[in-house]
DNA sequence: AATTAAACGAGACGGTACGTCCCGTCTTGGC
DNA sequence: GCCAAGACGGGACGTACCGTCTCGTTTAATT
């Protein structure tokens, strides 16, 4: 047998965290363009050296980050037999976070890593995107629709809402949301 | 009547085409960051104070060239008596544009530079989002789709092929556009 | 017939004087290397070309400018019965203007002139060593000293007040000036 | 005791020498002027920043390649039972030297030097002119020359040969230095 | 008085250098 | 042996001026 193990290497945790958290802030703080490498070493008070020992690049430290808050935005729907309440309040609480300080940010964030580095975007789409596509079409899934219609339901209702935010920004309200949620909804049954 | 024009201050064509021009090919070589100001001016045959004078940004100049190379992307839906087929029609050929090298590099460019600066976000929107989903909201009004039923089914048409891909890059289909689009539009009829 | 006149071109007198005022002001406020051409052409409300047209280079203008304050600096030798009196005085009188604020600074201009450009550097010496070297040297002539003897102390006269100046600064004192000068009189009379 | 040493930094040993050899080597091809900091780091083959880390500016690094040339110019005067020959031979040395070449380029970057900046002059001075003079009054005071008598003679045979050559460049000869020097030395008798 | 060519103000232009920020790598000492 | 600290070669930033080059607009000496 050749090596048992990869050697989990002893990797200080509270330098982890320390970089984590001065990356969170900094990224609050001054967005994606302020958060250069230097200023999270000298804020999490760690050497250069030791985020590029576990951070090949400024975007994958990010996707990180982001990737630790992706709870905050991904919840999966409700299985309630109202399948229309159930996708119009996932829908208005999806709209309501990524309208927040917080989450606009976020979101912007986000976009603009994926854009950097092809990796990152490979993994962001796995925490976000896909997720949200997922629990959709789960939830479609379970009240009987079928598999190409789930699909593309869930294309819609997603894109639907994300799209505007980011190119319009905060001013996407929850009620249009829930509208376009409806309509979607409502060609379904026929 | 005095003159009121603040006078547009002669400036140098050859210059301006040769600085859009290398922006342009630079942003196709060699992606959003790597068009830096020294390259473009460099390429251009300019000085950097040429481009600083006319343009107060990066993100200001890039979305200038997106913006001239807009019409590549938005197109009228066109007008028969088939509010279905009209629709699925331009959606599909955006999503095959969108899709394309060129296409889908536009696409990120355009996201970049709206996450960096807001003023050019507004101008962005006003060239690409605005007018895309304008051009589906006017052929279903024109069809006698009411005014919020018009507005919520273009959010999700655009949102449903823009947004996958923004996310997902040049795998996304056509048909994944057109079938979207179908459900979508079938569902105003009941 | 070939040209009877090289035409003596109309130059705005105003011009001129005003690029000549606004040199001098700036070279007080701001030395020598904060009397950019583009400061001179701003203040003197003028174009740059206007400059460009009458003076090659920026050494050029500020010689000008040095020169036509170079009397403030320059003063013959009196002539009394009284050699060493006569010398003792004019010296005085040299190193208190030459230690004044404003002094001091032409000083410092007029060396870093002559150092920028050879040709300036030629003027100036005619317009300002070279005069006060003779001033010394005629006054010793006629006193009967001989010609080589009379260069000698001219050259030790004048280096002895000036570069102390030139290397120490506004701290070289009048008496220092006035001692030296008697003991380099002192030794003609064995 | 605690260490009140403030760390000297670790710093290239390399890098120092490359960047004072490559300022030496620039200075005398293209004078002070020429000596550009970004033509210094090319030559030198190290960041900008490496330079502007150790020097605050042109002048101090360009002082700092004088400063180490310095013994080529300062010498002391020799100690013979001979007054005015030690002190003749010395200042013929010095005006030999300083109407090389390499030596007269010297005095200019010199000057220039210190025309820019004050803190630098000071060093300088410290450098050149006080050595220089301290040399002389140093060999007069052993002769038992009178301390302000020591003063003055120093000032003028200093100021004899240095500012002649610095206002009329290489054209200045030894003879006249040395029979500038024989003359004060002869005031000294009396 | 009308003509006309220069000199003029304004300032855009292609450039060079500035001094700063940050990149990603390398090196040194201390815990 | 890992880590903080930070020096290093390098690339780009945005600014200040350089000296040259049009632009119209005075302006003063012929016609």
């Amino acid at each position: 047998m050749v090596r048992p193990a990869p050697a989990p290497r002893r990797r200080s945790e509270k330098s982890r965290l320390a970089i984590v958290t001065a990356t969170r802030e900094l990224l609050l703080e001054r967005g994606f363009d302020g958060t250069s490498i230097e200023a999270v070493a000298a804020r999490a008070g760690v050497g250069k050296q030791t985020i590029y020992r576990w951070w090949p690049s400024r975007p994958t430290l990010v996707a990180d980050v982001l990737l630790e808050d992706a709870d905050q935005i991904i919840a999966p729907v409700t299985h309630t037999d109202d399948l229309l309440g159930d996708l119009v309040r996932w829908v208005g609480k999806l709209a309501a976070t990524l309208t927040t300080e917080r989450g606009s940010a976020m979101l912007r964030m986000l976009t603009v890593a994926c854009m950097e580095h092809e990796d990152t975007a490979v993994r962001l789409r796995a925490g976000f995107s896909a997720p949200l596509l997922a629990s959709v079409r789960t939830r479609l899934l379970a009240a009987g629709v079928d598999e190409g219609t789930a699909a593309s339901a869930a294309d819609a209702i997603v894109g639907a809402v994300v799209y505007p935010i980011l190119s319009e920004g905060r001013g996407y309200s929850r009620k249009r949301a829930e509208s376009t949620t409806r309509l979607i909804i409502s060609g379904l049954k026929s």
